[in-house]
Formats: structure tokens, sequence, C-alpha cells
RNA sequence: GCGCCCGUAGCUCAGCGGAUUAGAGUAUUGGCCUCCGAAGCCAAGGGUCGUGGGUUCGAAUCCCGCCGGGCGCGCCA
């Protein structure tokens, strides 16, 4: 069943149609900035008059008349009006505001949930740690950022695949063998025979007081990945994120998928032999220089098992791919995607999808911490949650558009964790359930009520604000910016605020009050909707 | 130096498929609990949207230069 806002649409399409035939405009309603401007507005008559050579408020004069009898008919608006330089300002009746409320009501926990035109097997890359060390907090970051975009997507209609993958035998890992090796051996970070590039955390000593032969570097390497691995799982169950697979980098060698990669980059004319090592031509495909793919003493670089990787998740079905990464990462995307065109064997140009985020800069006692894991001193994931608390960790760090920097003041979490816009948005959920409760009736029953006696401003305003929720769903998807859910919760839980404290909800009149009852229903469904995108939880009470 | 990203209120950030008078939070100031939860609400002050050009009837939004910041620029991952 279309939205009254789609039918206005239509209606005015057709109309804009008739007046300037064969021109392509799109008819766009929008919302004005200001009230007195009506519910929505459209701008085709100015983008129209250009092509036409007219006067852009004689064309919207035309469209109106020609648009009036289907307008009327539809019930869904008043009379359309022309404003300002010719644009044409739409207002909704009264009852098609209000209607949304039955619709929220009705779909319940589905609200916002819709089937896509095009359903996708979509697959979301993120977190992808090595197991070197604990989670810190821009694998924080990206764990919210990841595991709300798959939520997105899923509620748009796609089947999404939560994947983490990493790196369990490169250098890396030879790195933390030898370096809790060294403090088996009592050798601290710093000293003579400290290991170049060792890790220097605290957790390696940790590690190393479980290890009882110092000698056997294997069994050292297979501890340490155990490990850690189980630390890093810890980590993300205590911030609510799952994955549906974990793919080992391993795995691409032992199944001959790096070798085979390595063929098809030779066999597309595309490499060339160099200083004693084999290059690809990623500069056809728009990189700015060409990449080794096979090293000169033999062994390949890294880019090949990523190349290996990507194949696999073309092979494995995924029609999209998102990786979600730091942009310290941005210069593999050209790469990855160069190495996978080279292959020629029907990969999409744009594969894969990239979100980059800013790293997050942690402050603390006014001077910033340095992340790095070499350094050994660093913010973790584990640290996040225990200051200010998961809910609060999840919405923070999914609010902030992902390639903006993202400073996170540690104190000030600390010291103002009740402050913290999460709890402005529970709080609003709480404070429904607890009128809900107080009313005691049944919710079910409020489907029946006649939202007729829904009039004031900010109850239409209300209204209008649940309607855009699913809109606001879909161009999140579409845009993969889930922050644009954490806003729209911010500013649906303000209105709700304020209509709070403007109107009594539990007044004698008992149609009004089911009316009342009813949009707060509407109001508590939605945020609770929102809320469960984005990982945090909507309590009853707090 | 080259490439990508960013520069909006004191601070943290939305808006950026152009459009009618620039937004929110926070901080500051002043009000609101005999009344459904004051973790709330109402109000005030605060911005030449980094800067200079260009396109357009119209630019925070599109294009170019410059300034400032981040990241990358390995036969490291």
């Amino acid at each position: 069943m279309p939205t009254p806002k789609d039918t206005v649409q239509a209606i005015l399409s057709g109309g804009a149609r008739r007046i300037a035939p064969g021109s392509a405009v799109e008819v766009l309603l929008e919302r004005p900035r200001h009230p007195e401007h009506g519910d929505y507005a459209s701008n085709v008559a100015l983008q129209l008059a250009k092509t036409l050579g007219r006067k852009p408020r004689d064309i919207a004069e035309d469209i109106i008349a020609a648009t009036r009898g289907e307008i009327d008919q539809s019930g869904a608006c008043e009379p359309l009006q022309i404003a300002g330089a010719g644009f044409i300002n739409i207002r909704l009746k009264q009852a098609s505001k209000t209607q949304i409320v039955r619709r929220i009501l009705d779909a319940g926990a589905a609200f916002g949930r819709q089937a896509a035109d095009k359903p996708q097997r979509i697959q979301v890359e993120f977190v992808s740690a090595n197991p070197t060390g604990p989670l810190h907090v821009g694998h924080g970051r990206q764990a919210a950022l990841g595991d709300a975009l798959a939520a997105l997507l899923e509620s748009q209609g796609h089947a999404v695949t939560r994947e983490f993958y990493y790196n369990d035998a490169g250098a890396q890992i030879q790195n933390l063998a030898l370096s809790v090796q060294a403090r088996t051996r009592g050798i601290k970070p710093g000293e003579p025979d400290w290991p170049e590039d060792g890790y220097a955390g605290e957790y390696i000593a940790d590690i190393a007081k479980e290890i009882v032969d110092a000698n056997d570097l294997d069994a050292i390497r297979r501890y340490a990945v155990t490990f850690l691995r189980k630390e890093q799982d810890a980590d993300l169950q205590a911030f609510g994120v799952k994955f549906d697979v974990y793919f080992l980098e391993s795995s691409l060698y032992a199944d001959g998928k790096v070798e085979a990669a390595v063929r098809g980059l030779i066999a597309s004319g595309k490499t060339y032999e160099k200083d004693g090592a084999l290059w690809l031509r990623t500069t056809d495909y728009g990189d700015d220089k060409d990449r080794v793919v096979r090293k000169s003493d033999g062994g390949y670089t890294y880019f090949v098992p990523d190349v290996a990787y990507h194949v696999t998740k073309w092979q494995r079905g995924f029609a999209k791919v998102i990786d979600v990464q730091g942009t310290d990462h941005h210069s593999a995307v050209t790469r990855v995607r160069a190495g996978l065109q080279a292959l020629g064997i029907g990969i999409p140009s744009g594969y894969p999808d990239y979100v980059l985020h800013s790293l997050v800069k942690v402050m603390r006692g006014g001077a910033e911490v340095k992340i790095s894991k070499r350094a050994g001193a660093y913010v973790t994931v584990r640290d996040l949650i225990e200051w200010v608390g998961r809910d609060a960790v999840r919405f923070f760090l999914v609010s902030r558009k992902a390639d903006t920097e993202f400073v996170f003041d540690v104190d000030l979490a600390l010291a103002k964790s009740e402050e913290n816009p999460v709890y402005y948005v529970q709080y609003a959920h709480a404070r429904v359930c607890s009128v809900l409760a107080q009313w005691a009736g049944d919710p079910a029953s409020l489907g029946a009520a006649d939202l007729a006696f829904l009039k004031s401003a900010k109850e239409l305003q209300l209204a209008q604000r649940l309607a855009e929720f699913p809109e606001m769903l879909g161009n999140a998807a579409v845009e993969l910016a889930p922050h644009a859910v954490a806003f729209y919760l911010r500013a649906l839980a303000g209105e709700f605020h304020s209509y709070y404290n403007a109107e009594r909800i539990l007044v004698e009149d008992v149609a009004l009050r089911d009316a009342r009852l009813a949009l707060c229903a509407a109001v508590r469904q939605t945020l609770a909707n929102g809320l469960a995108l984005l990982g945090v939880s909507a309590p009853e009470k707090m």
C-alpha cells in the first residue's frame, strides 16, 4: 500500500510529464526546512523552467491545474500551493499523517524492514584483526560500523554474511611468537635481545606465563594465537557482535587459492618480470604504480592472498561485498580491484565496495594516547565497555560519519557517562514503557484507536517523523551510512520528549487517551527497531 | 612532491543527488517537578559553512586554485 507521500509524488510526476512531454524529470519531494512551507515541497517547476523556457511559477500553476482532480480524489493532501520562486508546497491531510501509527502497530518489529527490489547476497567483512593483540578502539569502531551496516542491509531485504578475516601465517604472527618466547626467557622490551618489531604489550607476558617449553617456537605460536583469538572472541561477545564466518588466510595457501591467483594473473598477460620479481600492471586499472606479485626471494607479497581472498568472495556468490577498513588501508582499494580486474573472470570493476573509517584518536588526561601494538599502550574495546558500558560505546562509535576523524575523550566519557547521548534515546523508550505500564491496558487494543484525535502540532510532527523511518533506513543502506540511524533516533527521541512534556497522555477522555497511547506505542516500537539495528538495547526501565 | 579524505557555533558533529530565513548535542545564561520517570522540557546568546575564484535565476552543497589537518605513497602486512 503506497504511502500518502508516494501517492502525491506519483500524481505530480504524471502532471509534470503532461506539461513537459519527453523531459525526463523526476519529481522528488523534500522536507522543507520551515513548517509554513508545508509537509513536502517539490521544485519540479524550477527544474523545468530552463527546458521549457517559461517562468517557474507559470509551470507550477499548470502542473497544479493538471493534477487538481487526482489530488482531490486521492484525499491525501490539501490543494497544492505555489510559493516562492515556483515551489509547489504540499500539506498532507491530518489522516494522511496519522495513519502511519496504525501501520507501525500492525508491523511491530518489522516496521522499517522492507523487501528489496533486487535482493542480493551481501558480505560485510569487518574487524579482521590479526591475532597479535587485544582489540583496540579502532577495531571497536569497525565492529560497531560493520555490524550496524550488516543489520541495516538485512533490514532492506538482503541476505547478509558477516565475515572476519585474519592473517594466521605471516610475519606478524612470527613476531608474536618470538615476542612471547623472549618473554618466557625473561627478556623485556627494549633489552638487547628483544626481537626486532616485537610486541611490547603486557599481554605478551601473560601469555608467556603459560608456556612450558620456551624452545618450541611452533607450539608457542599456536598457543599465542589461540590465546589471543579467545580474547578477541570474548571482546566481540561483550560487544554483542557475532560473525558468520571466520576466514583464515592460511586456508588460501592450503587450498591452492594463492597459487591459482598467481596463475590467473600470469595467464592474463598483465604480468612481467623485472629485477628478479614478478610484477602486475595494476597501472592499467588506475593504480599509480605497478605492484609486485612475487618477490625476488620467491615469496608472494600480501597483495596476492588479498586478491585470492576476494576471488573466493566472488566465487562464494556474494554479488556485493563491503570491506570495512581503516583509511590507512585505502591504497589497497585500487590495488585489489585492479588485481580482480586483471584476472578477467567477470568480476565487476567496482568490486568490492569499501567503507573506510578514520582512525580513532583517544584523549586521556588532556593528551592523546597513541594506539600502537608495538608500544604496547593503547585503549582496548574492553576498556571502553568497562568504562561507559556496551550500549554507549556502540552508539557513540556509530554516531559519526565513517570518514571523519573521531576524538574519543576518555575522561569525558568517564565523567559524563550518564549524559551520553545513548541514554537520551533509551530514556525515551523507557518513558513510553512506563506510561503503557501505568495505563495497564492491552497494547494490542491500541490498533483500534481513533487517530482523528491526534491533532496538535507536536503530534502531527511526531507522526511525520515516524513516517520517515523506512525511507531513512533505505537511504542509509544505499549510502552505507549507519550514522544516519543514530541521528534519526536522537531526533525522534527529542520530539517525543518535547511532546511528553507538552501533553498529558493518560487523560480522562478515553478516545483521546487511546489515540495518544497509540502514538506513544508507535514511537516505542520505532525506537526499539532502530536501536536493534545499532546493537543497542531498548530497556523498559533504567 | 603525488594520490585519497576532511575543514560548518567555544567544543563534538549532522546537512553536501543545489532551491524559499544555515541545524543538533554540549558548554554558558534564565525559567519549569502538589502533575504519566527532571537521565526530561522551555527560552536566550553564539557561525562571512577554511579561503579566493567559477558555473547557476539560486551554492555549505557542483568545478578549479590556495591554506590548514589526516592517511597513504615498500620486493611490510
